[in-house]
DNA sequence: GCTTGATTTGGATTTAGTCCAATGTAGGAT
DNA sequence: ATCCTACATTGGACTAAATCCAAATCAAGC
């Protein structure tokens, strides 16, 4: 919502027009979008918007934590806007829909030390894959 | 090993100089390879070897189940050729340096009925990101 | 309303991968 | 051992996704 303008006003972010409308995009859909589809879509609202804009504004709202970007397909990346709730990505392997996914427990949990090799693990990212109810029956 | 051609042979794939040098290089290393990386390897022992027969025989190999794709970092996807035992990823979020791991517990169990949406869940794909520890020394 | 440093632009560039028609060849048939 | 042909390979052109950059524009503090 606006609470997404406000935030990045409040943290120095200077508001243009075109990354207003890119929020609003991100915004009023809880789809992922490719950046090209955002674009189309933001074309529709600014009709002289740059893809390089869409790009850098995308770029920076993942920077802040205000998008995640996530690559369950192999070809352009999507951009998911709903950051601020985790959740894992449910693809369909056929046509390619996306449903988000609350898994119960904790992945992190199930990586031991020994398998950690020292690192200093912060994140995981859970895909699972499968067949949407569609595809299934075809 | 040779194991893998044997298999492959036994699969009636036609054996040709190319794809045996493919299969090598991914056999010798136990790390995860760009195709262009594949490429620049199978160069080193076939001179004349093109990307476009890379690009076939990997993706091939990916096909025939014996290498698995994995999409670790946003730029090139990677190949894997540990595909017979099951196992997750461990990339350093910084130096992109990726280890496999075996995590306990089955993330498929963590998924309820109520939260497949219909969908036939048939994989998981789990990547824990973090920094290596060279990277959080930096 | 100025000024200035951040932002936008569009076109060129890069990167990753695919496509295709022409050419070459593995391996079964003879 | 040679021939045949269906399968493989080639390289260059092409596409898609994203990045880069210098010039033009503009938001917001003064």
């Amino acid at each position: 919502m606006s609470d997404l303008l406000e935030r990045l006003r409040g943290r120095g972010w200077r508001m243009t027009a075109q990354r207003r409308v890119v929020a609003e995009v991100l915004d009023g859909e809880h789809v992922h979008l490719t950046a090209d589809e955002v674009h189309a879509r933001a074309v529709a609202k600014l009709p002289e918007i740059s893809r390089a804009t869409v790009y850098n504004t995308l770029g920076e709202l993942v920077s802040l934590g205000e998008v995640l970007e996530v690559a369950t397909d192999k070809r352009a990346k999507r951009y998911d806007p709903n950051a601020h709730r985790p959740h894992q990505h449910l693809v369909c392997a056929r046509c390619g829909a996306i449903r988000d996914v609350h898994p119960t427990g904790n992945p992190l949990a199930d990586l031991p030390d020994t398998e950690r090799f020292g690192f200093t693990v912060s994140d995981v990212e859970v895909t699972y894959r499968g067949l949407c109810p569609d595809c299934a029956r075809a």
